[in-house]
DNA sequence: CGCTACATTGCATACGTATGCAGAGTAGTT
DNA sequence: AACTACTCTGCATACGTATGCAATGTAGCG
């Protein structure tokens, strides 16, 4: 019922001017110790707390990072949007949700410039990139989560994303060197920068050792598609792959599920199953998937790190592309190796 | 590089006044149709958007929503949070994320209260219920997403959750009929409303039969202490249950893990397993878990009505406390049944 | 034509804060 | 004592928008 007191209610309360007020609550203005114990006291007694809405009017920062999510299904996100919101609510920032469809991508990018956020960080995976492209026109930093633009530089879009192309190939050599020759492969969206740079170092680790994708499916980072998917790989069981790999996890799950429950197979003892992200159900009992780790925190930090050197340096922010080392987590989707790897 | 446009930018190059800008930007005001074309033209031209901040400055509401979340690892959430931001986005609001540890919940207040934030919903089942009580008093609305408040009534405080003791007592009365005799409990939070309430629901469908929990044991909502309460429940091989419900599906899906993989225990011919909530991993063919679903999007629904009732009301909105209706979702963790209940 | 009713527009102000500037006070130095 | 250097405070203004009020124009009506 009362309304929120203000710093001139405060001040006039402390006896002394608003903008003493104002000083007590920003960092590293010039105030004496009377003055601050004077306007906390009032501060207090009036419940008061900075208008952040005024405060950003005038400043023109407003201490909100924009998130434009589009598929928190994928389990690997919710950790992400977690982490990231306890990281930068240290540095006094905070998270305002966009929810995008491909669809209203365009209406987006006109509500994340209403709220003047201080950056934007891009944790969809479908939406097309000329959302990130509009954002760093109007001189937003933008940073691509797990992705990275496709075209050509762009103003202040940088990108975390983990090593996909090493983990691809790590992969490969492993799957190979476990006595793997009939190696399938399930993509995820064709036109996403993570699908195309794991299978690209899948493909890579293979040919170096001789091999090549033993057949080829599609799955979209969809449960349905992925589904349907493996399906098709194994319709024929005289010339079935024996060992899978699944561009990220949330695929990789339902498709061991498939294999394991509607195809009767036996995993890994009949076919060997990799994934990609090590979300935290890859390591439930009832999976135990093989994996190639994306370390959240780690890029969470990057994230963190990035979008402040750009509130600090102010002006022109150099793009910058960051990548963070995964490593392989060996489980119980993958028979064990029979081969030693001649490198 | 280039500076947000303002509406008085927009204003000159229409050669019109501010006002006039802000008019056509603000449903409902009067406007020409002359006028409001003159100014979509020179907006379009500029890129203007209209500022949020100083708008909610000036009118006294943000149009931003307070989310507080403290265990998004709990795959209930995800898909709430999800279907809010988007239902929210729908009407004009967004929601900011206020990530909680039962720790920093008196920094949280100040931080929301510095937001001018025209709703809180809080989803975080582990956070003290007196972070509701300060935002109520500051006359923030105040809506607790699956969890009602354990003390008196307050201000504005109102309450969406579906219909836990309902629930217990069908998954009693469910589990009977199954023939089963030594039913066990795996609980939540002592202290969180969900837990009791379906704890509360699940003893009196029991009583109602005549029977009574068999043995119990805490999970606290929490992985690691739910897979050590089903150890504990099944260490003695002479007098284990024949039945577990345990208050909530990420808790039981872990449980199924244990009892499977460690134990060895066939589900559900040795053991049923109910769980709660109906995340949409208990449908995966690994656990297919029975389970009593929470219905996320009329939940959703119900709590956009209820923050929407309070800002059209604007002065004393009534506390409410709205209860979904669930239902029960036979899948393949417990065994069919075997006798007809008499009621 | 004269009157009223109404739609449209501009002017001025307010929202709550941060900050440049100048003035006052204090301490330190010569 | 005179000067400098520095800390602290208040005054005034600006951020970008919404809105009450008055002024203008227009149409309707008798």
């Amino acid at each position: 019922m009362k309304a929120q007191a203000t710093s001139l209610d405060v001040a006039r309360l402390a006896g002394v001017s608003q903008s003493a007020v104002s000083r007590c609550f920003t960092a590293g203005a010039s105030v004496s110790q009377a003055m601050r114990e004077k306007v906390q006291e009032a501060a207090r007694k009036l419940g008061y707390q900075p208008n952040a809405h005024a405060r950003s009017l005038i400043t023109g920062r407003s201490r909100i990072i924009g998130l434009v999510l589009s598929a928190l299904e994928n389990l690997f996100y919710p950790a992400v949007l977690e982490r990231l919101a306890k990281r930068l609510q240290q540095d006094g920032y905070h998270l305002l949700i966009f929810a995008g469809d491909s669809a209203n991508s365009d209406d987006l990018v006109s509500e994340i410039l209403q709220y003047n956020v201080d950056g934007i960080v891009l944790a969809a995976t479908t939406l097309s990139s000329a959302l990130a492209q509009r954002c760093a026109d109007a001189s937003i930093p933008v940073v691509l989560f797990n992705r990275v633009m496709a075209s050509g530089s762009a103003g202040a879009v940088s990108s975390v994303r983990s090593d996909n192309v090493a983990g691809g190939r790590e992969i490969a050599r492993f799957l190979v060197s476990a006595g793997h020759r009939r190696i399938a492969y399930i993509a995820g969206r064709e036109d996403s920068s993570t699908n195309l740079e794991r299978e690209r170092g899948f493909r890579e680790g293979l040919a170096e050792l001789g091999q090549r994708i033993y057949a080829r499916a599609v799955g979209n980072y969809d449960l349905t598609q992925a589904r349907q998917a493996a399906r098709e790989l194994f319709a024929n069981p005289k010339d079935r792959p024996d060992a899978v790999f699944v561009a990220g996890d949330y695929m990789a799950l339902a498709v061991l599920d498939v294999l394991r429950h509607e195809l009767g197979l036996q995993v890994p003892q009949q076919v060997s199953v990799v994934g990609f992200d090590n979300v935290p159900q890859a390591a439930w009992d009832s999976y135990s998937l093989t994996t190639y780790e994306q370390p959240v925190q780690p890029m969470v930090e990057a994230t963190v790190e990035l979008l402040q050197s750009y509130l600090r340096e102010g002006q022109t922010p150099p793009s910058r592309n960051v990548i963070v080392p995964g490593r392989l987590v060996l489980r119980d989707s993958c028979r064990a190796h029979t081969e030693e790897l001649v490198s």
